[in-house]
DNA sequence: GAATTCACG
DNA sequence: ACGTACGTGAATTCA
């Protein structure tokens, strides 16, 4: 297909239509102006910036232009008087934003094309015809504007970059020939010469729409041929063919992309540079994109990315002089920090300039590696009320990892580095102990950053922590609970800071990794005191933040003090019993193998069950299956889902000879054969990590083991349960959960009556809600009826549609709208909290729950429906959902502090959302089931007093405890 | 590394 | 006109 050879390295051209780009950006943000302090309008700039960026970043293009249509009139003026008549004249906001958006492109070091008497698309395909002849791989026209379809070949095509919550799409000639059902791409100019463009006020043909222009040029090819031919046209259609004709010619025409704009193609010219970032920082930071600078510039100010830039160490640091009382500072000193209050501080509350590196800054960062200097050291840290520290290890897993040293910080750009050898336990541990009154101390703050990491380190060490601690990981969880929290990206969103990279010492991710415990501890220290310094200055920045927005009591009353919970939690472990997992290994492999037979005949061919491609294959091109009713994924693969093979099976024995395979390889693969692996050899137990920063409702997650979805539903997979037991025979597992938590917070929140009353009355709330929908006693309520109406009642808390009810419970859209229907009218205030959480969204864009939290719903005024319907779902079901954490946040926190106040020895061992696993003393079991009951229900009391039920069961396994 | 599927609340 | 219930994590296949 390519005239010419094709380079050596692959070549890929992007040439982007501004105007097309900027319009849409424009228009994304209509509805909620982006403005600037300056008042500004800087939506349409952001949108362009933002598809030009991750473009950029993800596909890389060797080769990259923007062509801008020409200011004056174009030869499609000259030929038509009305053409872009109707289209208004540009908003103004377009116009301020152009000379921005052209100084961003430039900033980029890409080149902006124009011609004059050309628009965007004749210049673009000209290019892109040019480049494909010249040998190009690939040439990508970037633009939302269906008129590129007819330039498509084998290696041009169109790139649909991601807009409101759809991803980026590739046109190519399948794709084009798919959608407008023609032959050949070039056929786009008569389906569009018959149908029109409105926006383009290309007028068509009257009665020509997008159905009849596919009809006609399937039939006749092309709009001479159909004029030729109108006799053949019946009716009202010949009439207005045979009146438009000339019009319909003429808007093919205006349709027509121009290829032979006059402008030379000179590849070096597209090449791709790299950024001006200096230019880049001034823009942005003009026009206030904070984010975006900080995601594209961030650790890419050009010493930092460079790798030919080592950093030298160690040569400017002041040496320690041992032994001199001047070491330590006092707060009255004014040590020099990172971030040191500086002019204005935008939003962020960070300076503005440039990054900065360890190299650029006046530290003081200490070595305390003898007996006299750590005494000294720790008589500092006593008299301090907040000091921040972190721990050196020789890895992440807290079960095997083993210290290398300790920093700590009280006063910006001031920090300690404590050597520990990790060797030599015993001598470690007496070092240790030396810092207990610290770590111990009750009146002063530690901050950290994931300081359960560190807490749980220190344990191992049996150092226990006790005082407030601050975790800045967490400070910045509240403030923005959907973006990510590590400790390099906080430092450079908001102390403009870059510290050193970890790589740098124990060198990059691999099998020949180093450790800190490979490292000299002088080289250790700048990176370890580095770490303590940036934490404590998050602190500063945070804290103000939260106080401002109303979270910094979620913080410390919740988020903190959960802390040391977890980490207990995580130290305790859940015992598993690998020799009944061993065996359940070998009877679900008997039944894997006899389905896999059956699967086989079936088939009549061997193929790979697991593959969803082979099985789409052999399913609906070699069986047939489906008639028809074929679903597809996104990626046109063939569905092959849950939901797809359980229609399947009603008549097709091998859909549900599937289903059940896949049910039983996930339960050994995940489960009967994952877990006994992750055994800590030391103690016979799974030793799970809560994540306390992921979820954006404020949800903890659990990983390595994820022990928050051990199977239940099901007989084979509940099976597994059977192997999470008590620590020994002197314990049993007890096990509390919330009674439908979810519901009973949104029955408050609405302060619905009818629903209020029926937990009040503690009935049980789905055959009630049943009762309410199908107008029966309660008495009457079938087992059909409570089935549908439990997904009713969770479709309320998700915020249901009625496409999704009908989906769930096998009905039609009908009879689920008049379901919800009759609900809202039974549950006339749920109705309204809903439409006032959505409004309340639409002000605020964002949700919170009892405690405060937020989730941010920055979609919610969007244009885009789909996207909008899923923010609005997200309004209902954020505040419930995180009401829910909330509670059980606190309940663990007090039940914690009551089992140590007691003296207690039953551990909490895990938290599933709504429920508490307890690893439980037979003798304690009686005194603990109603006191936890009683702090569960009442770790929180709802608004309207709805009541919280706790039931709590025990026994030998976690299956028994239910 | 993305996509698909499926385990849980 | 369009897509379809909220929140997670892990294993697997395949490009």
């Amino acid at each position: 297909m390519t005239p010419d050879a094709p380079a050596s390295q692959p070549h890929k051209l992007f040439l982007l239509d501004a105007f097309a780009l900027i319009y849409r950006a424009h228009f994304a943000f209509s509805k909620n102006p982006r403005v600037n302090s300056k008042g500004l309008n800087t939506g349409a700039i952001l949108g362009f910036t933002n598809t030009l960026v991750e473009v950029l970043q993800k596909e890389k293009p060797t080769h990259i232009g923007v062509a801008f249509d020409a200011q004056k009139k174009t030869f499609r003026h000259e030929q038509f008087a009305d053409y872009k008549a109707q289209r208004q004249a540009m908003p103004e906001d377009i116009g301020l934003a152009i000379p921005y958006i052209k100084k961003i492109i430039t900033a980029f070091n890409i080149p902006i094309l124009v011609v004059d008497g050309y628009e965007a698309d004749d210049v673009i395909g000209t290019l892109a015809r040019r480049a494909e002849a010249q040998g190009f791989g690939e040439v990508f026209m970037m633009t939302p504007d269906k008129d590129y379809c007819q330039l498509v070949t084998d290696c041009v095509k169109i790139y649909r970059p991601a807009f409101m919550g759809n991803a980026a799409e590739v046109l190519d000639v399948q794709h084009v020939l798919q959608r407008f059902e023609i032959e050949r791409p070039e056929q786009v100019i008569d389906i569009l010469g018959l149908q029109g463009d409105a926006s383009d006020n290309i007028p068509g043909i009257p009665g020509i729409g997008e159905k009849t222009a596919k009809t006609l040029i399937q039939k006749y090819g092309s709009v001479e041929n159909l004029i030729a031919n109108v006799d053949e046209l019946k009716g009202k259609q010949q009439e207005n063919v045979r009146n438009f004709a000339e019009q319909g010619l003429m808007s093919k025409e205006l349709a027509t992309i121009h290829l032979d704009v006059p402008i030379e193609f000179h590849e070096e010219g597209l090449r791709m540079e790299a950024p001006n970032v200096e230019a880049l920082h001034q823009l942005f930071e003009e026009l206030e994109f904070r984010q975006l600078a900080t995601r594209l510039l961030g650790g890419g100010s050009p010493a930092g990315t460079s790798p030919a830039a080592p950093t030298p160490r160690g040569a400017r640091r002041p040496k320690v002089a041992e032994g001199q009382g001047s070491l330590f500072s006092s707060s009255a000193d004014a040590a020099v920090g990172i971030a040191a209050e500086e002019g204005e501080t935008g939003s962020f509350g960070a300076p503005a300039g440039p990054r900065r590196t360890l190299q650029d800054m006046d530290v003081r960062y200490h070595l305390i590696d003898t007996p006299e200097l750590r005494n000294s050291l720790l008589e500092f840290l006593l008299q301090q009320t907040e000091v921040s520290f972190d721990t050196e290890t020789t890895g992440l897993d807290t079960m095997t990892a083993r210290l290398v040293g300790l920093s700590f910080c009280w006063l910006p750009g001031e920090a300690y580095y404590v050597p520990v050898p990790h060797d030599d336990h015993a001598t470690a541990q007496a070092l240790l102990n030396e810092f207990c009154p610290f770590f111990e101390a009750p009146q002063i703050t530690k901050v950290g950053q994931n300081i359960k990491y560190d807490l749980t380190i220190l344990k191992h060490y049996n150092v226990q922590v006790s005082g407030p601690l601050f975790d800045t990981m967490l400070a910045h969880y509240l403030l923005e609970p959907d973006m990510r929290h590590g400790m390099d990206v906080l430092a450079e969103t908001y102390l403009h800071y870059t510290p050193v990279p970890i790589t740098d010492l124990i060198g990059p991710k691999g099998k020949n990794q180093k450790t800190m415990a490979d490292i000299p501890a002088a080289e250790v220290k700048d990176y370890a005191c580095e770490d303590a310094d940036v934490t404590l200055q998050l602190k500063h920045v945070f804290e103000p933040m939260l106080k401002e927005v109303g979270l910094l009591d979620l913080l410390n009353e919740v988020e903190n003090p959960l802390v040391p919970v977890l980490a207990d939690i995580e130290y305790e472990g859940v015992k598993i019993d690998s020799s009944a997992m061993g065996e359940y290994s070998a009877e679900l492999q008997g039944y894997i193998v006899d389905i896999e037979k059956q699967i086989f005949a079936e088939a009549g061919q061997e193929f790979n069950i697991g593959s969803p491609k082979q099985l789409g294959e052999v399913l609906f091109d070699k069986m047939d299956l489906g008639r028809g009713k074929i679903k597809k994924t996104k990626t046109g693969q063939y569905a092959t889902g849950e939901e797809v093979l359980s229609q399947l099976a009603a008549d097709a024995p091998i859909a549900g000879l599937i289903l059940e395979h896949r049910q039983l390889t996930k339960l050994r693969s995940t489960y009967v054969e994952a877990l006994p692996q992750l055994v800590c050899e030391a103690d016979g137990r799974v030793h799970t990590s809560f994540n306390q920063a992921v979820t954006a409702t404020g949800r903890l997650s659990s990983t390595n083991p994820n022990l928050q979805n051990i199977p239940i539903r099901t007989e084979k997979g509940r099976e597994i349960r059977k192997a999470f037991v008590p620590r020994d025979a002197g314990h049993v597992l007890l096990a509390a959960d919330y009674s439908q938590v979810e519901l009973r917070i949104m029955a408050d929140f609405s302060g619905d009556k009818t629903m209020i009353e029926a937990f009040r009355q503690g009935l049980d709330i789905h055959t009630s809600t049943a009762s309410k929908v199908f107008h029966v006693p309660l008495d009457q309520v079938d087992g059909e009826m409570r089935r549908k109406a439990k997904t009713v009642n969770f479709g309320i808390i998700y915020g249901i549609s009625a496409f999704g009810l009908a989906q769930r419970i096998g009905i039609s859209r009908k009879e689920a709208t008049e379901i919800i229907d009759t609900y809202f009218e039974e549950f006339a205030s749920v109705k309204q909290f809903m439409d006032e959480s959505i409004n309340r969204a639409r002000e605020l864009e964002y949700a919170t729950t009892l405690l405060g939290r937020r989730r941010y719903l920055r979609d919610i005024n969007s244009r885009n429906a789909t996207l909008r319907g899923y923010t609005e779902r997200n309004a209902i079901n954020a505040p419930i959902q995180g009401t829910a954490a909330d509670i059980i946040k606190k309940a663990m926190i007090n039940i914690h502090e009551w089992l140590r106040a007691e003296r207690l020895k039953t551990r909490m061992i895990l938290q599933v959302h709504d429920e508490l696993v307890f690893d439980a003393v037979k003798e304690e079991v009686d005194y603990i089931t109603p006191k936890i009951k009683e702090l569960m229900a009442t770790a929180l009391l709802l608004p309207h007093g709805v009541p919280l039920e706790v039931e709590v069961g025990t026994g030998q396994n976690w299956l028994q405890a239910h």
